[in-house]
DNA sequence: CGGTGTGAAGAGCTTCACAGCA
DNA sequence: TGCTGTGAAGCTCTTCACACCG
């Protein structure tokens, strides 16, 4: 299949075709009209702009389970993503081969940043660790971190940093599944014995669960 | 502290004040004029709202790094989730505990799903394992799914699925480093000798990147 | 003719600004 | 007076619709 249309694509990946060519049209014409875009050109220039085409180190700090899981994740090594190092604090730990990577301890974290040029790094440490660990990564130079610990992370100006919670993945499934329940019994007893009123419509799967919620 | 403003809550939250009490009126009229919010009678309501009252058995499936990880994630429990079964396709597995839960087999899973009434689960399988299981969970009675395998899964209208795809997480965090390097070295060099043009202005880190991405 | 690239319209979300109430 | 609750304005993202080109 040497080429392939906006609408081959957008039905593929469950958008709008309209979405799809004004999305490509930012990085470039690299479409043919009457035509469609040639794949193997698409997929190059996609790769380069989203920067697959290059290698990037990335650390793991806290090699409990999520960071073993992490370590042995094989989506990382397709994107260009390449584990440079296994760090924890657990002396026991050190030397430990997990993955195929003998764990490193906290106390040489400036020392591997540094050897390895990283600019990413993973956080899957207790919560109570993150921060501390989190301090020294930017010291060391990291200015992008992934933080899998439930904690909200501050860093300085110029420091990316993405938060993974995975119960609030849980937690946005159980709020629709409650909406889901909800409107059956509501639809049984009738609108009259409603129990509260809602004031938002419910815009259905997709959307998210609000910004605020209690620790 | 029995009472807390709009103001302080954004600025914990990093949100603006009109926003926060926006989303607060949509759930009801909850505060009080020239005082603002009972703490303790929001939290009841917002964890009601959101189902952190009720109690969700959910199921994991796939015990690897990643199940194990999940299954042993503190962050559950505290937020209304019961790991009512952990379950596997390995016999070896079957009957060995992890996170004090013993592991069964991929054979009982309708009648785990049954027995425990679980309408949530978590497929942490091998992409290939991933829609068999979830085709599965879902002819079982099992109406929300969270699926960490890499790949997408379909399913029947009325069946919710979020997918979490870790590596996209740190793509994300590459595509803005990549950004940074670019941006430097475009500094130093002067727009002339930029190696190509870019059509979209950079919304910063929080941006995520276009929908589209090649496999 | 077929499908891209894009100006313009539309929809949804965020922020402003202030009336109204404790 | 102080802070909520909310109509309206502003902004961003999505979709439409079609000119244009291979």
């Amino acid at each position: 299949m040497p080429t392939v249309s906006s609408e081959e694509l957008a039905a593929a990946a469950g958008v709008n075709s309209a979405k799809l060519r004004k999305d490509f049209s930012y990085l470039g014409s690299y479409g043919t009209r009457g035509v469609g875009y040639d794949v193997e050109y698409l997929v190059y220039q996609i790769s380069r702009e989203l920067g697959l085409t290059q290698d990037w180190p990335v650390v793991i700090v806290g090699i409990g389970n999520l960071g073993a899981a992490l370590a042995n994740y094989g989506g990382f090594a397709s994107r260009g993503f390449r584990v440079a190092a296994l760090i924890d604090a657990d002396p026991a730990m050190a030397g430990k081969p997990v993955a195929g990577i003998p764990v490193q301890h906290t106390d040489d974290l400036e020392k591997i940043i540094d050897e390895n040029g990283v600019s990413i790094g993973v956080i899957a440490t207790p919560a109570g660790a993150a921060q501390p660990v989190c301090d020294r990564l930017v010291a060391a130079g990291v200015t992008s971190i992934l933080n899998f610990a439930p904690t909200v992370l501050s860093v300085p100006d110029g420091v990316d940093v993405r938060k993974v919670d995975l119960s609030i993945e849980l937690q946005i499934l159980a709020f629709h599944e409650q909406r889901k329940a909800g409107e059956e019994a509501e639809a049984q007893a009738g609108a009259a014995a409603a129990p509260a009123e809602r004031g938002n419509d419910d815009k259905g799967p997709d959307g998210d669960v609000p910004a605020v919620m209690p620790a």
